[in-house]
RNA sequence: GUCCCCAUCGUCUAGUCUGGCUUAGGACGCCGGCCUUUCAAGCCGGUAACACGGGUUCAAAUCCCGUUGGGGACGCCA
């Protein structure tokens, strides 16, 4: 058995995106699961669009996403003089040949066979030239087999036959010296040995011209399996024009590793009916087989399911982990987490059902995290009314003799207040929330006593009780009412 | 236009290879109910699909052909 070595080869042209990741996800999973070798490969050939940020975007990225490589990354532009040497060979066997066809008078047919409605490819008109050492700016060319069938077995796809007519000469070295895609990728694929080649769907086209580049070369040919691409709701492939689609930006917007992926997993494999998979079981169960064949349409409400179930069920520590940056980056320090008896991990259970991404964390964490807040206007005059007032002194009274600040104890005082005055739960409950955290949604009122401490609890039933008083005096009334 | 690929609820999908077990299952969303201290979460229920047309067969979502529709590729980009 060969070893299985996979490679997640991007151009750093861009952030790593949505798609990218998947298949840096479906290639690394493979690798896991089969004690290969993942390896990180940059494609930055396009000495025009290729960028250090870039680069340094899709690292961050697929290490936010906990996917680890074991070799790389490695960078084309810095085995230049691996695909020169390769391409040299290649003229010297006769498999290729250059081309003095200037680009403008390519382009120039390109659009003519378009406008006719022929065949766009090239000529081959420098194939029979013999040119030997060019005098002017010149590229290599592949010379691609003209007669028979390319057929390769895709591991998703199945069986795929190509006509050989349709191929044509491709450039495999720029006139500039550096090699194009098609060239390098085969190259570094057999120089590294890689055994599968996982990528998007849409290079099954460019499959058909690398063949017989491995063959010319006298490499053995890998084995392909060619991912369906990610659309957006529209249906076209998924780009800016669908909103966010850089990794990095769902970090921002408060998505946890964990759902992304396991999002993705599900966006074009499937293991029966299940929908929640751990790191190990995803390693242990993505196979090819049930990789779909068609396109998935990417779906933001789903992943937001996805990223609250995680969120709700993940360990508290870990959440709090991924909290801590947002926090810090809304504008709070320590100071502020140190108003929480038992921190920011404090937070995480009583808002988390509530919360479907960190930074609804962000914002429902903000009465905690600050020593004082600001009522709600719409709020607080609805339910800090002077009739709850009685009920609300008592309430801070008992609380401040209590001799302990547990739940428990907060239960007590709250029941013996309500029996007391004859009220129900809710009669109290939503003016000390609204009290409490200035607004009308909150945690149970007992977990936000907590999380707030006992000072600050009593310090603001009080700010509560004067508000309902400043309302109730005749003055403010005026002023307020809306006829 | 040429070439390649694909086709189950709005979306992600199970089932398709190895036809009958399917009144086509699950999930997201949506709607309703329960629970309830607000909002959620949770639980229960509902909504909704085999693109179409021909075959093959006792029997087809499942096999074959065609049509339609969709995606991808046609660069000295990757």
């Amino acid at each position: 058995m060969t070893d299985i070595r996979v490679r997640f080869a991007p151009s750093p042209t861009g952030y790593l995106h949505i798609g990218g990741l998947r298949t840096a996800l479906f290639n690394w999973l493979f690798a896991r699961g089969r004690h290969g070798t993942f390896i990180l490969r940059i494609e930055d050939t396009d000495r025009d669009r290729s960028t250090e940020e870039a680069i340094q975007a899709i690292l961050e990225g697929l290490t936010w996403a906990g996917l680890d490589w074991d070799e790389g990354p490695y960078r084309q532009t810095e085995r230049l003089a691996l695909y020169r040497q390769a391409a040299m060979d290649l003229l010297h066997s006769g498999h290729a040949y250059w081309c003095i066809c200037s680009p403008e008078d390519l382009e120039a047919r390109r659009k003519e066979a378009q406008a006719k409605g022929e065949p766009v490819k090239y000529d081959g008109r420098c194939r029979n030239r013999g040119i030997l050492s060019p005098d002017q700016p010149a590229a290599l060319r592949f010379k691609s087999p003209q007669e028979g069938q390319i057929i390769f077995d895709d591991l998703i796809k199945g069986t795929i036959a190509f006509d050989s007519a349709v191929l044509d000469d491709l450039i495999i070295l720029r006139s500039n010296g550096y090699p194009t895609y098609n060239f390098s990728v085969v190259v570094d694929d057999a120089l590294m040995r890689i055994s599968h080649v996982i990528r998007g769907d849409d290079h099954v086209n460019n499959t058909p011209r690398q063949i017989p580049i491995f063959q010319a070369l006298g490499y053995p040919i890998p084995q392909f399996a060619h991912l369906p691409m990610i659309l957006g709701a529209d249906k076209t492939r998924l780009s800016k024009r669908h909103g966010a689609t850089s990794v990095l930006a769902y970090r921002d917007m408060g998505y946890m590793p964990e759902a992304l992926v396991n999002y993705l997993v599900r966006l074009g494999w499937s293991h029966g009916d299940q929908e929640i998979f751990s790191r190990q079981e995803m390693i242990e169960l993505f196979d090819f087989k049930h990789v779909q064949k068609a396109p998935a349409v990417f779906n933001p409400d789903k992943l937001r399911w996805m990223n609250a179930h995680y969120l709700r069920t993940s360990d508290p520590k870990r959440v709090a982990a991924l909290l801590e940056p947002l926090l810090r980056k809304a504008g709070y320090d320590d100071h502020d987490f140190a108003r929480i008896p038992g921190g920011i991990e404090a937070l995480i259970p009583p808002l988390r059902e509530r919360s479907e991404t960190l930074l609804d964390f962000v914002s429902g964490a903000e009465p905690y995290l600050r020593e004082t807040i600001t009522l709600d206007e719409t709020a607080a005059r609805k339910y800090l009314t002077p009739a709850i007032v009685p009920s609300l002194k008592k309430f801070a009274e008992r609380l401040e003799a209590a001799p302990a600040f547990t739940k428990e104890e907060l239960e007590r005082i709250v029941h013996s207040v309500l029996e007391e005055d004859g009220l129900k739960l809710s009669k109290l409950a939503q003016p000390l929330r609204v009290a409490l955290t200035g607004r009308t949604v909150s945690p149970g009122i007992y977990e936000v006593m907590q999380l707030l401490g006992k000072r600050r609890t009593i310090e603001r039933i009080r700010r509560g009780i004067a508000f309902a008083q400043t309302v109730a005096s005749p003055g403010q009334r005026t002023e307020t009412s809306d006829g």
